[in-house]
DNA sequence: CCTGAGATGTGAACATCGAACACATAATTG
DNA sequence: CAATTATGTGTTCGATGTTCACATCTCAGG
């Protein structure tokens, strides 16, 4: 249907489209206003109808990558089966699916990951949209309504699991585990270890020794 | 006396020293061949008689920036005074001490700690050159050899004190830390996830409580 | 049914970047 | 002293983001 036409119709969603494939594939360095203008079928100078500057269509990118994370990590705590017996063992699984998502999607998507945080500063603050962390305090705010949290420790949780989570991201993305460490261990230890952080139960399929 | 002379001398240190400087001031977008070319009194085209690419001069400068890195935790590890009464304490106040410099380093000067992890997985390993990881390595052992560390929780405690430090790092970066948490917080908070995850006694002046 | 105004896309520029080349100059070595 | 190597210059090239005059489409109001 879209052939031919002078006007794209919804140009600006298709380059955000365009510039999401190519951070997948690429990373922040693949976002080029040339390549996406081209991927999208249009001449470069039609981006400055939809975006004030290339920095900005980045930023949107960036941001998608930021959502898609997001989702991740919600799906995964969607997933956790409630144990009926026992409520507050599904909040700390929720918890654990969560930061295994995010990790995990760090490990799955590097160059979209690496896109998600690419800002240099710039960010005032995390609380423009819907992230990532905001699924995190949910999920800690569970923990205490189920009585697995002490409420002493709730303040500092979230810097607990959200360093600890986002530093192993990083480091899996950037290639800096070192020998002999393999990145499913990294993730179990990295789980495992805001769990005693935060002395929280061990769920039984996330037991350490089974033999 | 470096004036006026065709050629430079030691161009290749000079280039490397403008780029740090480069570098802590505007990160790794700051490094730019014919910026550091002008800086070192030069031509643009005499920087490839030193290095291959820029791509080889911006590497050498993000490996000096992790030398500085792993400089600032060593210092910081040997200003700890030693406890005579008690040699595991020293030990302890070792891993807080290198774990706070490498956050506190990250905070003073972002640029350049975003400079020293700007590879997006071009290294296979970390293993190139004395990093903070062997500094790390270092407090750990020394943990166990004072029986402050369990022998068991060895194995996965690099992964645990690396991944919250290296994360809270790049989130104060970043600026992604959320109010109302304060950075100064943060950082005790990281620390003490660490110490609890390795289940480590709590040494003296680092109690939460004083009263 | 026009018709003109606003929205959207094009093409040809420009500045700047990393890179490549021939050439100039210094340092070193036999 | 001669010649070979090392190091720096100047020019040029392709690619990139950006701008601007112009082209084309859409659509509301006479």
């Amino acid at each position: 249907m879209p052939v031919d036409r002078y006007h794209h119709g919804n140009l600006r969603s298709t380059l955000l489209e365009a510039g999401l494939t190519a951070a997948r594939l690429g990373g922040p360095a693949a976002l080029q206003l040339r390549d996406l203008a081209t991927a999208s079928g249009v001449s470069p100078s039609a981006v400055y109808r939809h975006f004030p500057d290339m920095a900005h269509l980045s930023a949107e990118v960036s941001r998608s990558a930021r959502e898609a994370l997001a989702n991740a990590m919600q799906n995964a705590a969607k997933a956790v089966v409630e144990d009926p017996a026992d409520a507050g063992i599904g909040a700390i699984r929720r918890l654990h699916a969560i930061g295994r998502a995010y990790i995990e999607f760090a490990e799955r998507e590097p160059q979209l990951f690496d896109t998600a945080f690419m800002t240099a500063g710039a960010a005032p603050s995390c609380a423009d949209d819907p992230s990532a962390w905001d699924v995190l305090i949910g999920a800690l705010d569970d923990l205490v309504a189920t009585g697995e949290l002490h409420p002493s420790r709730r303040h500092d949780a979230p810097l607990i699991a959200w360093s600890a989570v986002h530093g192993m991201s990083g480091v899996l993305v950037r290639g800096m585990l070192p020998l002999p460490y393999l990145p499913e261990e990294a993730i179990n230890a990295t789980i495992a270890g805001v769990r005693d952080a935060l002395q929280l139960r061990h769920p039984p399929e996330y037991a350490v020794t089974r033999t």
